[in-house]
This record gives C-alpha cells, structure tokens and sequence, in this order.
DNA sequence: CGCTTGATTGAAACAGGTTTCATTTCTATA
DNA sequence: TATAGAAATGAAACCTGTTTCAATCAAGCG
C-alpha cells in the first residue's frame, strides 16, 4: 500500500462534478444514481482504472469480504484440492481467502484462530485438526465459543459442546459405496488399515466397516482392523502386520492415498500383486490415485460440490445470519485399477 | 466483521483515563509511554482480549501487512511446500497471506493480479505461471509494469521488458549437482526427460545439460532430451520415446518428480529395473521422492531457506522500499534409492 | 397552477485506528 | 530556585470509503 499514489473516490467525485456520496452509489450499486452521472462516474473508473480501497470500505460498512481457512497441511493435496475449489467459489462471489496452515502445532492453531480474528473475516471454515479430535480439548472448545460468537465458525469436524456449523461428507455412503463395490467382486475377507482411534472421521469409519461387515454376513476378525496413523509409512506398517497376522484378507480399505500407498510398497516388497491377490481401495482420489501403480480405486470427495458448500455456508452465515446447521456431501467412487475379483471367490 | 461488538481504542482509553493515541501508542510501541500509563492500558487489553481492528490501521497507516501470493496450482506439492514456508516466515514478522492459484488460467492471472491490487497487499510475489514463459506476453508485461509501481512485484521467474525483482532457484548449481551424482557413478549416457521449450527453468536446464555434457566429455544425442510437459503422463510418455528410440542411456534426469513418477511406471511396464539398470533423477523432492518405489534421489530446492527469502525480500521492499534486485538460492541434492552405479560402467 | 409524492443528490457523520503538532510535565543544569 | 530542553500526553486531523438524513427537483394529480 506504501507507493500508491492515491486516487479516491473524492478525485473522481471531483471530476466527474459529483458528491462522493454518489461515485458510492455507483460503486456498491445499492442506491439509483441518475444515468448521466452515473456513466460519467464509470468512464473516470475506467479511464483510472480506479479500485475501491478495500479496507476503507471494510472499515465502514463492516465486511471484510475474507473468508479465513484453517487447514491442517496445505502439502497435503487433499486440502490443497479442497482450498481451490473453495477458493473458487469465494472468488465466484467476490470474497477473499486468508489461509492458514496448521501443522499439527497446537499453538499454531490457536495463534492463527486469533489472527483470523483479528483480522475481521467474515466467517471462518475449518478443516481438519482439533474439531477431528474424538475427544474435544475444553481450552480449544472455550476458545472457538468465544470467536464464535463474533464470527460464524465452520467446521467439516465436530466440536462437542459447541454449536458450531458442521459441513460434513457422508461417511456412511462413502463406506456403503466401498461395500458394495468390493462384495459385488465376490469379497468376504475385508481389511481396515490406517487412521487413528482418536481421529472423528476414522473412528465413523470404524463403526461403519463393523456394521456393513455384519449387514454382508462377512466374518469380522480383529486382525483386520489395523490402526496407525495417516502416512505413507503408517500405511506400509499396517499391511506388514496384516501380512504376519497370518489371517490375510482378500481386500484391503485404506485410510486414505497415502496409507493406500504405504500398503502397495509393502505388498510389492512382499511379492504380493494387487490387484491380482489383494484388492485395495482408499478415500480421497488425491492425484496420488492417478499416478500410483497399480492405479487406486479411491472415494472422491467431492471436492467442487465440497467446496463450495463450505464457502456458501459461510457466506450465508456472514451476510444473512442463518443458514441450516448440519448438512452432508455424498462422495463418490472412482473405479481404478486397484480392485478385481476376489482371488478366493 | 458483521457480529462484533466492537470494543475500541476509544473504549479502552476512557477505561484507563487516557486519551486514543496513548493507547495507540502502547499497541504500536513506535512511542515511549510512561509505565503507569502503559501498564492500566496493557492490563485492559488483556482484560478484554482487545483486538485493535486490522482495516482501521492499514487505512491509517498505508500497510496492510498482507503479502499476495500467486501460485500456479497449490495442489502441486512443490507450491504447496513453498506457500507453507512463506507462510511460516510471514507470520513470524507479523504478516498475513493472500493467497492464489492461478490454476493455468490466463484471465485468473489478470483477475487475481487486479485483485491483490485493490486488495493493497504490501507486496506480491509470484511463482510460477507466465513469468515462467520464455516470450514474455506484452499484454501480462504492461498490467504487471503498471501495478509494479504501486505495489513490489517479486517473482521466482523472469520477465523480459520490466525490471521486477527476482528470486531464484541457482539452476546452474542444481543440475552441476546432478551432473557430479551421476558422473560419480559412471554414468556417460544421460537423458533429460520432461519439461516444455517455452518454460524458462526447462530451457535453463537444456541449456545446462548439454553444456554439462560438453565439460565432462560424455556424448550427446538429439534422442537423448525428450521434451513434453510437467505431468505423470508426460514423464511416461518420454520415457516410452526414449525405448523406442533405440537408444537407451544408463541415466535419466526427470523435470520434477511428476514426471520422474511416469517415467518409474514406463520402466516398470518394460521390465527395466530402477535403478538396476537405469539410473533416475528428478527435480523438486516433494513427498512424492519419499513416497514411490524406488524412493527418488532428487534436487530439493531449499524450500526454507527460498521462502523466506522471498519474503523477506517482500517485506524489506514494503518496509523500506530497497533491496537486492536478484539473488539465487542454492539446491540441495538428497540421495535415495532411485541412482546406482551405471550398467555400462 | 398549486400540492403531493417519489426519485436524486449532497452534506455530514461514521467506521477505528495512526500521526502530527501543540501543550503540559518533568528532569537536569546554571 | 529559575529555566532550558526532553519526555509524555491529548486534541484534532487524516486515511477512504459507506450510509443516514435532509434538501432539491421533477412528475403526476386535482
């Protein structure tokens, strides 16, 4: 902002023989302003190129037109995917992303909660960390529930005890949708690997692998259900120990891509092919599905519809106040290359 | 902003019996204050976890703190891990991030170069896209040269016909490291996969393999670059051209590790063995180098020490308005699993 | 033709900080 | 103790828009 040579709405209000307060109505189109001053106020715009400043008109009618995004890990392309469709909508609709990467540093969140604060945007989305948390910190909850109350707080979590807005994908379709592909291939020995037990998402995905075991009539073992983490390495452990376990399944369900990547390392080191002896499926049709091989059947998220969701919701939340609580995404499944029939069917 | 009840300068003042610009002095430090004063005032913001409000300041001040980031595509992890570091750095100095992604788009470029303008971020910085290209768009160069007169416009390419600032990556240096990595290993027939003419970084790199060929006397083919894009398909497709060719190297040198990742799937579908009988080195070290198999020696671009050198050079052009006009940043080569000693050696 | 009504318009207040400048209050020196 | 000079402080201007409110102006109606 340092070199800007200043040209205001006063200058064009000058020039075009104008009050200011007309060159705004021109601006914000919110009031009537005459034809012929109305396009004598355009032409100065265009012939300056003049853009309203921003936060001169934040400061006075009360919206920043940013939206703050908290993301766990920006180099993770399932939120980088994410944070461009959102940032796409946002632009559809003329607000600004502010992004902040959390890092899996406790403090860094809260540092970023307040700046985001500080800074005025009109709503805050967050995705990932501590609203995935099975179990909610008070002093995170305290603090959410105080920005809260200044500035709509989304979340694709859940926080108990707060009544924050949720946007979540449907976690029973994606794991219905993964059923009924793998059964129709003839499967009845399913694996669960990767994620963690105090990780919201996983544990949905838990109980809904052990419902949609019993629905199918498949033998549940509890050998299959292998927990870790959300790596790459995380992913190779669990396939390790699956493989030792003795009780090999004929399908695995991976956490996510990179777990899904762990698995074929290991699997391939254990000259095991997939999907000729085990089939693998994951979540999240990251880019990674596409340039593994073999390439990942994998559940897309949905991201655009995702999106853009979280980015109306919040705007809705900011302009108007109101906007239905809880709502859910439907995934899809992408069929790749990583399953085929079952090798014991 | 719509939700807050302000609590103000103005509210703390009269609190601590002081007047607005004492407490604005306390916020800013840029003035001494009597430690009485000081003191009620510093316990009243504490108090009400004051907020002093962003836009307020920028309008009076002429600096936001804010810094655009233009990318080609968060998605690819080397931006990814580039934004973070910056990020990192910014917020350390007290800065905010806009970010945006120009996702091969020409009129987004345009709109989102607008608007970080109205946006009066204190500086932009932009990597990748149209600063990249080799023939620079006349179009781009004027909007670029109007806003870089209001604004510091930094990028990590290069644009012919203005005099931006520029931050880059030593080229010379990170293929000089490939070329030692290699040599070492007795490799004398190398490739140079990936990459397009018009890409500046790509044409550098041409330019540094063959005169690297040249020093170490090693023999050149035409066959021996394939040129193409960035993407997995791309390094596949180079790959196969190069079988084909009938002239097969002991080496190969991939744009990034996109296009190292199609060339490891080409290999493996042919039955040649990385690196057994092929040697495979790439650009970038993403998590992907990691994350593959084999896992990829690659040139890992010193994304900390790059981004916050970009930012620090965008601060100090915002903050005092001078600053070096290039500098280079030098690459690291991190050896894996993909190179070996050369079959032929 | 005079009056009502609605559409335009401008003056001024306001958003919430920072900064200049003049004034007051100290501190130190003569 | 008087006083120059430094330090602390407050009043007011300023940054650049939006918005309210009152005034102006033109058209429609009896």
């Amino acid at each position: 902002m340092a070199g800007i040579d200043n040209i205001t709405i006063y200058d064009i209000a000058q020039e075009a023989g104008v009050s200011p307060a007309t060159v705004s109505r021109v601006l914000t189109k919110k009031a009537r302003v005459s034809d012929g001053k109305r396009i004598a106020v355009e032409t100065l715009i265009q012939k300056y190129k003049f853009q309203p400043n921003v936060q001169a008109r934040s400061l006075s009618d009360m919206h920043t037109r940013a939206l703050g995004l908290m993301v766990a890990d920006i180099c993770n392309p399932y939120y980088a995917t994410l944070v461009v469709e959102c940032e796409k909508a946002a632009n559809k609709r003329g607000y600004t992303i502010l992004l902040c990467n959390i890092l899996n540093n406790k403090e860094l969140e809260n540092a970023n909660l307040e700046k985001l604060y500080a800074q005025r945007v009109d709503a805050i989305i967050q995705m990932g960390c501590r609203t995935d948390d099975l179990v909610s910190d008070p002093d995170y909850v305290s603090r959410v529930n105080r920005i809260s109350r200044k500035i709509p707080f989304i979340t694709t979590g859940k926080l108990d005890g707060i009544d924050c807005y949720c946007l979540n994908i449907n976690e029973a379709e994606a794991m219905r949708l993964v059923f009924e592909h793998l059964v129709a291939y003839g499967h009845r020995e399913i694996a669960l690997i990767g994620g963690a037990k105090r990780d919201r998402a996983s544990y949905q995905r838990w109980q809904q692998y052990i419902y949609l075991m019993g629905i199918n009539h498949l033998p549940f073992h509890e050998e299959y259900v292998q927990e870790s983490g959300f790596t790459v390495d995380d992913g190779y452990d669990c396939l390790q120990r699956l493989l030792h376990s003795g009780r090999l399944p004929t399908a695995v369900i991976a956490r996510n891509d990179y777990c899904a990547g762990g698995a074929l390392r290991a699997a391939h080191e254990h000259g095991i092919s997939i999907p000729g002896d085990l089939s693998l499926i994951s979540f999240d049709n990251t880019f990674l599905s596409e340039i593994v091989t073999p390439r990942l059947t994998s559940i897309d998220y949905n991201y655009a519809a995702f999106g853009s969701a979280l980015v109306d919701l919040a705007i809705s939340l900011a302009e108007t106040g109101d906007a239905p609580k809880n709502s859910l995404i439907n995934p899809l499944l992408i069929a790749r290359d990583s399953c085929a029939p079952s090798i014991r069917a």
